[in-house]
DNA sequence: ATAAACCTTAGAGTTAGCTCCAAGGTCAAG
DNA sequence: CTTGACCTTGGAGCTAACTCTAAGGTTTAT
């Protein structure tokens, strides 16, 4: 079955951005058109699509485009060498992703109990600011110990 | 017990950002010194570290300092009228911290098949890209019903 | 008492990530 | 066969979030 190929308009409609941000993209090597036809248009293909939904995806949650680039120019190889380079690279990826994780169930904590604090109870504000939140969703961590 | 203070320099270094960028929170409204000495020196107490952590924090995960400004404003009051006001707030970025929630879960996922294609194992290179990746521990999801 | 290491302000400069503009080619509808 | 909605490129402009510079005050250590 031949793939539906959407142009740039398209595609930027369907995914809430622009032309230009797809050009953008393009420039910075982050997404290539699956083709050009005769007249120069782009088109994509559904590849494109699920590349393109990946880059939003991630920085979506706070990583630069470079990072993005870098995590999709990541390839696995039979090669030992690069192997252990890239293990070690998605390793390093995924600390900060589980560290992400925290601090975003911390926000998520902090914003559940402010909005159960908020009206609909007889007891109202028990926690009025979001830094009071997350103050009565902390379970006891002091200590710095990571430079 | 009196509260410790801190100068900015302790505090940008503890933090691992710079005093210039405390200045331009400051600048910014995020964050205010607890007190300035005679001479002009600012000095930061325990309460400001949190916030500032808060504001790291909620930056990492991708929101910008103007959202957290926001975050850091909201105040749930008695008054019904502004409950309800800062209530729809709080729960749109609820809605927000879910989906990242949700796109770091998937990114965690494919760089931990990743992690596990690499190296080590008999079967090299299963998913060789983070995309392929993704696609694997994708259930189904088809459809583009929102916008 | 003077140098090093802090701090202050105001304002200029930088980078990332778009966003817009100008000048022009393409194509479907009437 | 022209009008309008697309597409192309190159390059300028913009905003957020710093980052740096200049000119100067303070504090501590010798």
């Amino acid at each position: 079955m031949k793939q539906t190929l959407h142009k740039i308009g398209d595609l930027a409609e369907a995914l809430n951005l622009s032309s230009d941000t797809l050009r953008y993209y393009e420039k910075q090597g982050l997404l290539t058109a699956a083709k050009r036809s005769s007249n120069g248009y782009r088109f994509y293909s559904e590849a494109e699509i699920g590349r393109l939904e990946f880059i939003l995806s991630a920085k979506k949650v706070g990583f630069t485009l470079n990072e993005i680039k870098q995590l999709l120019a990541l390839e696995v190889t039979k090669d030992e060498k690069s192997c252990a380079d890239v293990k070690s690279f998605v390793d390093d990826k995924l600390d900060d992703v589980n560290i992400r994780l925290l601090e975003l169930e911390r926000i998520k904590k902090s914003l559940l109990s402010l909005s159960a604090a908020c009206c609909g109870g007889p007891e109202p504000a028990t926690h009025c600011t979001i830094l009071e939140a997350l103050a009565g969703t902390e379970v006891s961590s002091k200590s710095g110990s990571s430079a």
